[in-house]
DNA sequence: CTACCTTTGTGAAGAATTTCACAAGCTCAA
DNA sequence: TTGAGCTTGTGAAATTCTTCACAAAGGTAG
């Protein structure tokens, strides 16, 4: 989150961020900024806050963007095509090397850039492709299974759309993502509103 | 998300789950599954387990599921399609009673079971309606002008999926998704791998 | 009815996170 | 060079969240 602000400061040629000045933009205090920068070493002034570009490349390196990631989409409906046409993924390093769908009328279609291919041939592509990121934007039913057959082929971390719990071996990174349970939670605060403000 | 697997047991006719059978489905353990449930009242019964029909009713009546909310999506790119075609969304009672674009060769193109309308009717509509969420699937730069103008309108509610920080008065609940940020998370876990395991 | 098994609900302990508050460091102006 | 004015980095305090562990309660078999 402070990347994308700190890059925001960079390109409007801000040449120095205080923590006040980052709290803010984050939607969070200085003391929560100073302490989860310092986590990662001291890169602030004091007396004049932190070098906004240096920041921001060491941010990146820590994040491990300066690298690019080989990333497949598996699932090729509405959320795979939301992805993989977003500007910022490309942008911060993350290569769309294939789109996967086990719908035999999508299977062959151009999408994007790309072309639509087997889910069959999912585990050979990511082995060959040396992918490490796979995003599965598939029914929760497919999910499980599917993530075994990437693991298997070399994954090493998962972006989960489907609205279901899947499990991985302790080596492989998950982030599961649930617009379902974001909305109910949006429907819980407006249920038991007693003026309560939701966390961003 | 204990709703979303108590239907599920409920669906295939389950009639009780114990805490450690709800923790293992939900990747936590049984010990924060009582305590969270505890926190809205007592449903289980000792030596048994929670009865699964009943706290799942409870849970929906809890998180505000029993009525409908009406929604209304800004922003008819993909992620707004995506969340438009969600099944699960009016399943659960989320009634999309708008589409809103401010591109011309978009608004007036059918679109799903809607058609998309002019942003600049966005307004008047919320009003008239009484919609009271709103899910921002739009470029950063326009988010803080749409939330200050539904919010005019009466929203309560926003689930934003721009990449920024916007703000709100204090009795709107705003809950933000950001994918990029999500794919930066798993870049950080691999590049610093240590065997780390992400959560779910 | 009793003895035993299971599982909840919950205080208390423990861990993690956030906030406070201030010494130390840097800049700038004179 | 000195002093005033900011702002960081960080121990300590406060708060929040999670786990432990066990008494109490319901179920079941005989």
């Amino acid at each position: 989150m402070y990347l994308r602000y700190l890059e925001d400061l960079d390109t409007r040629g801000q040449k120095t961020a205080a923590s006040d000045e980052l709290a803010q933009l984050c939607g969070t205090t200085p003391a929560q900024v100073r302490k989860d920068l310092s986590f990662f070493g001291s890169f602030g002034k004091r007396g004049l806050g932190y070098p906004v570009h240096e920041l921001t490349a060491r941010l990146r390196e820590i994040l491990g963007l300066e690298r690019e990631w080989k990333v497949v989409i598996v699932g090729a409906g509405k959320i795979g095509a939301a992805l993989a046409n977003y500007r910022g993924f490309k942008q911060r390093g993350f290569h769309v090397v294939g789109v996967y769908d086990n719908n035999p009328d999508k299977i062959g279609q151009p999408w994007g850039e790309a072309i639509v291919r087997d889910i069959a041939d999912l585990e050979r592509d990511v082995e060959r492709e040396q992918a490490l990121i796979a995003v599965l934007a598939i029914p929760s039913d497919d999910a499980q299974q599917v993530v075994e057959s990437v693991v298997r082929a070399g994954i090493r971390a998962i972006l989960n759309f489907a609205p279901t719990q899947i499990s991985v071996p302790p080596n492989v990174s998950l982030k599961s993502v649930n617009m379902a349970m974001e909305l109910e939670g949006l429907s819980f605060a407006l249920t038991n509103a007693a003026g309560s403000k939701g966390a961003a």
